[in-house]
DNA sequence: TCAGATATGTTATACTGTTACAAACTTGTG
DNA sequence: CACAAGTTTGTAACAGTATAACATATCTGA
């Protein structure tokens, strides 16, 4: 379950993430964390911080929730752009990448001379199974 | 600078992001307005959701702010995919339309039975002035 | 052992957004 | 005009998200 190179209060709130299969709130995290000692956001945040800049969660910006990263072996850090697709109906989110969208976004904004460093791609919508 | 059939205070908020030509938080608007008369958040959000359903101003949900539309004649509302270069070192905001990704989302959403509602994609970088 | 670095704990606070309810204004109708 | 219905605004309280500042503990290598 696990992941080495994690520390203690890491590995807590990767597994709780994972465990769930969907996107939590930092404060539900929290909340399911108190049994294992868990007092204070910042515990929660701190942790979190490392599992986003080793690819292993990403941050939901249009519902401030963080979701384990569904394919941690593919390095999703070192792609510069991970989409997801999030159901409104049943809250699933469905994370892929698309080489065809991140080259064509790259290739618009580099004729503007600007330098993409990270990219936010979330489609809000209806999956198959609640359309 | 004002547009036809906004309200009092919906007409306030949007001059007030139009005049500043960039991004505001909520709370910059509201003490901004103070003079005008403004006193709570809710005066704020509920201009400004009246201002989103008409496609005159957008949210961007990396920077949990609110920018006025780059060209509301195009009635961007009607679009499925507004897109943003936000500039990270000058807060600089690009918005701008692109229908290829739009159509390859869709295409590739589609085929898996996910119908988009909204679509969100915000590109954070540098700009070319930053570079 | 001991110093520096890293990880954690704790409190308080700042920032973002909503609920609930009351009052004012607008508009159409008798 | 009177007055009801709808819409807009005002106000207070609160819920949810995130960070700053500082203290303590743990780990690691000289
Ligand atoms: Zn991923
Ligand atoms: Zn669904
Ligand atoms: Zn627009
Ligand atoms: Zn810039």
């Amino acid at each position: 379950m696990s992941v080495a190179g994690l520390t203690k209060n890491q590995a807590l709130v990767f597994d709780k993430l994972t465990a769930a299969g969907g996107p939590m709130s930092a404060y539900q995290i929290l909340d399911n964390l108190r049994e294992e000692g868990f007092r204070a956001p910042l515990q929660v945040y701190r942790a979190l911080d490392k599992l986003i800049a080793d690819g292993l969660v990403h941050k939901l910006e249009s519902l401030n929730a963080f979701v384990a990263c569904a394919h941690p072996e593919e390095k999703c850090g070192s792609h510069g752009l991970t989409a997801f697709a999030i159901c409104n109906e049943c809250g699933n989110v469905f994370e892929f990448h698309h080489h065809g969208l991140e080259h064509d976004l790259e290739h618009f904004l580099g004729a503007k001379g600007f330098k993409p460093e990270k990219t936010v791609v979330e489609i809000r919508g209806k999956c198959a199974n609640c359309a």
